[in-house]
RNA sequence: GCGCUAGUAGCUCAGGGGUAGAGCACUCGGCUUUUAACCGAUUGGUCGCGCGUUCGAUUCGCGCCUGGCGCACCA
C-alpha cells in the first residue's frame, strides 16, 4: 500500500484503518495531549534493562525506576502487556489497570501497534519470567496511522513482511519488521569504518574527488549524464575514481584513498546496482605485488572485526580467509582449467583465437561475432568463461594481457603482459590492483588507442583525459593502486544472496 | 535486452467461465498476569492494468505494468 492510496482511494481497508486512527488522533488532541511532541529522556534502554536485571527472580519486583521509549509491536490483554522495542532490543510494560490512574487506563485505547511511545515505571520480573516495566506514566511520543504489515509463522504472529518487492521499495518497513536487514546495514557500517581504521592507521589519506566530471573515465564503463544549467554543458557521473586521486599522487601524496559511490550506466541484477560504493587507494613507490599484500591483509582483517573468526559460510559454501591465498598467473590457470596455452601467442591474435575457437569458446560479444579481437580480449573472454566461476576461495590472479589493462605498467619481464592483478572470492572479482602506469607517454598511447575504439563505437571504452595525462607528464613516483567492490564484500561477509540487501535503497522502477 | 515465473482483503495465502474465500489484523462486546493471550460478532476486494473471446471473464487469449530468478552486460 502506498501513501498514495491512502491519499486519494478512501474506500480502500487501508484508509478505513487510517480513518480510524486519525480519529484517535483527535480524541488524543481534544484530551490536550501532543500526539508529536520534541523531546523524550530515557533512563535504559531495552538491552541494557535485559542484561542489569537478568538476574531477577519471577515475580520479584523493584523499587528501581526506570523511564523507557520506542515503538508498540504488539499489545495483549486488552492493553494490559505492551511490547515495546528500541533499537536494542525489546522491554515488555506491564499496566495494572486495577492500580493505574483512571486517566491513562482511558487513554491506553487510543494507543495503536507501531505508535511510538515513552513510559515510567519499576522494573519487575513477571511470574512467567518476562522482564517488565510495571508502568506510571505512558506518554504518545508519535501517533501511527498506517497499521504495520504481520506475518504468520507456524503458530506465532509477529511483525514481518514476505513481499520482497515491498521490503526494497518500503525499506523503513523492512527495518522496522525484520531483524536481519538491519543487522546487515549494521554490518556494513562496521566494514566501511573498519577499512577506515585500518587505512588511517597505516597513514593513509582520505580525500573526496569529484562525482561530476567532464569525462567519466578510470574503467570501462557506460556513464550517466547530466547537465549543469548555469555552466550550460553535460557532465558525467563518475565511474570510477581513479584518475582523480593518481592526480593526488603527482601532487605529492604518498597514501590517499576514497570510499565513494559510483555509477554505471548498465543493467541491473543480484550483483549490480547502477550505484554501488567502491574503495580505491594508492601508494607511491609501491607495485602490485605491495598491494597483494595489502589487499589480503585488509581483507582478512575486516572478515575477523566483523565476523569474528575467518572461516565463512556464503550460501552454503565455506570460505577459508585464512589460508595463504594462492596467486596465480592468469596464462597458467587458463591452462590448468581450459587446457589452452596462450602463452606462445600473446601477439598472435589469429593463432590465439583458433586455440580459443578449437577449445569450443565463442568469441561473442552480445551475442554478435567479435570484430578483429586482440589477443588479451581473447584471452579474457576464455577465462570468464572457464575460470572465474571456480575461484571460491581467495585467489589472486595476476599478469593481465595488455590490451584489457590501459591504466596498467608493462610486465618486468613478460612482453605482453601488465602487472595487474584482480582478487577472486565467490567466483566474483573482488579487487583490482595495479602498478599503476607512469609512463606518460605510454599512457598517452594506450588512452589514444581506447579514444579510437570509443569513436568506433565502443560505448565503454576509456575517454582521453587530457589533464591526466598533463599531470603523468609532470612525473608520477612508481605507485600501487587498488580498488574493491565495498557492495560485494559486504555481500560475502554478511552471507546476502543480493547486491539489494547490503544496499538501504537499492535501485527500482519507479511505479 | 532475452527466457522462466508471480501479482486475489491491511498481512499471509487458497480458489477458479456463473453473487469472491480462509486465517490473522482492524472495529465492537466478553474475559483479565499475558507473551500467537483467549472467546464471540461485525467489517473489509476495480482478483496488477488494458484489449479481446463469451450471454457472462477474477478465471481463457493477447498486450502492457511491476517484482523475483536465470542469461547477457558488467564490478
Amino acid at each position: 500500500m502506498t501513501l498514495q492510496d491512502t491519499n486519494i482511494d478512501t474506500h480502500t481497508e487501508s484508509s478505513r484503518i487510517r480513518n480510524q486512527r486519525l480519529e484517535k488522533l483527535e480524541k488524543i488532541k481534544s484530551l490536550g495531549i501532543d500526539p508529536y511532541p520534541y523531546k523524550f529522556i530515557r533512563t535504559h534502554k531495552a538491552e541494557e534493562l535485559q542484561v542489569k536485571y537478568k538476574d531477577l527472580a519471577n515475580s520479584q519486583e523493584t523499587d528501581d525506576t526506570v523511564t523507557v521509549c520506542g515503538r508498540i509491536h504488539n499489545e495483549r490483554n486488552d492493553w494490559m502487556f505492551i511490547d515495546l522495542y528500541d533499537d536494542s532490543g525489546k522491554i515488555q510494560l506491564y499496566c495494572d489497570k486495577e492500580n493505574l490512574d483512571k486517566k491513562l487506563v482511558e487513554f491506553l485505547p487510543l494507543l495503536d501497534k507501531g505508535d511510538h511511545i515513552g513510559a515510567k515505571g519499576i522494573i519487575r520480573r513477571s511470574p512467567r519470567g518476562e522482564l517488565s516495566i510495571k508502568v506510571s506514566e505512558v506518554i504518545v511520543l508519535s501517533k501511527s496511522l498506517l497499521p504495520l504489515p504481520e506475518i504468520i509463522e507456524g503458530k506465532k504472529r509477529h511483525l514481518g513482511i514476505h513481499d520482497i518487492e515491498t521490503r526494497y521499495r518500503q525499506r523503513y518497513l523492512d527495518l522496522i519488521v525484520n531483524p536481519i536487514p538491519k543487522e546487515t546495514l549494521k554490518k556494513r557500517a562496521k566494514i566501511t569504518s573498519e577499512i577506515r581504521n585500518y587505512l588511517d592507521e597505516k597513514g593513509f589519506l582520505e580525500i573526496d574527488t569529484p562525482v561530476l566530471q567532464v569525462e567519466a573515465g578510470g574503467a570501462e564503463a557506460r556513464p550517466f549524464v547530466t547537465h549543469h544549467n548555469a555552466l550550460n554543458i553535460d557532465l558525467y557521473l563518475r565511474i570510477a575514481t581513479e584518475l582523480h586521486l593518481k592526480r593526488l599522487i603527482v601532487g605529492g601524496f604518498e597514501k590517499v584513498y576514497e570510499i565513494g559511490r559510483i555509477f554505471r550506466n548498465e543493467g541491473i541484477s543480484t550483483k549490480h546496482n547502477p550505484e554501488f560504493t567502491s574503495i580505491e587507494l594508492y601508494e607511491a613507490y609501491s607495485d602490485y605485488n605491495d598491494m597483494m599484500d595489502l589487499t589480503e591483509n585488509l581483507v582478512k582483517y575486516i572478515c575477523q572485526k566483523v565476523n569474528g573468526k575467518l572461516q565463512i559460510e556464503y550460501q552454503g559454501k565455506i570460505i577459508d580467509f585464512e589460508k595463504p591465498w594462492k596467486r596465480i598467473p592468469m596464462l597458467d590457470i587458463i591452462k590448468e582449467h581450459a587446457k589452452i596455452d596462450f602463452s606462445k601467442c600473446l601477439h598472435n591474435p589469429e593463432e590465439a583465437s583458433k586455440l580459443a575457437i578449437n577449445a569450443g569458446v565463442k568469441l561473442e560479444c552480445r551475442g554478435a561475432p567479435m570484430v578483429c579481437p586482440d589477443c588479451g580480449i581473447i584471452i579474457a573472454k576464455v577465462f570468464e568463461e572457464r575460470v572465474e566461476a571456480k575461484l571460491i576461495q581467495p585467489t589472486f590472479i595476476i599478469d593481465y594481457p595488455l590490451e584489457i589493462s590501459p591504466l596498467a605498467k608493462k610486465h618486468r619481464s613478460i612482453p605482453g603482459l601488465v602487472e595487474r592483478f584482480e582478487l577472486f572470492i565467490n567466483g566474483w572479482e573482488i579487487a583490482n590492483s595495479f602498478s599503476e602506469l607512469t609512463d606518460p607517454l605510454d599512457q598517452r598511447k594506450r588512452l589514444e588507442e581506447q579514444a579510437k575504439k570509443k569513436a568506433a563505437g565502443d560505448h565503454e571504452a576509456h575517454p582521453l583525459d587530457l589533464d591526466f595525462l598533463t599531470a603523468l607528464e609532470y612525473g608520477m613516483p612508481p605507485t600501487g593502486g587498488l580498488g574493491i567492490g565495498i557492495d560485494r564484500l559486504v555481500m560475502l561477509l554478511t552471507n546476502s544472496a543480493s547486491i539489494r540487501d547490503v544496499i538501504a535503497f537499492p535501485t527500482m522502477k519507479p511505479l
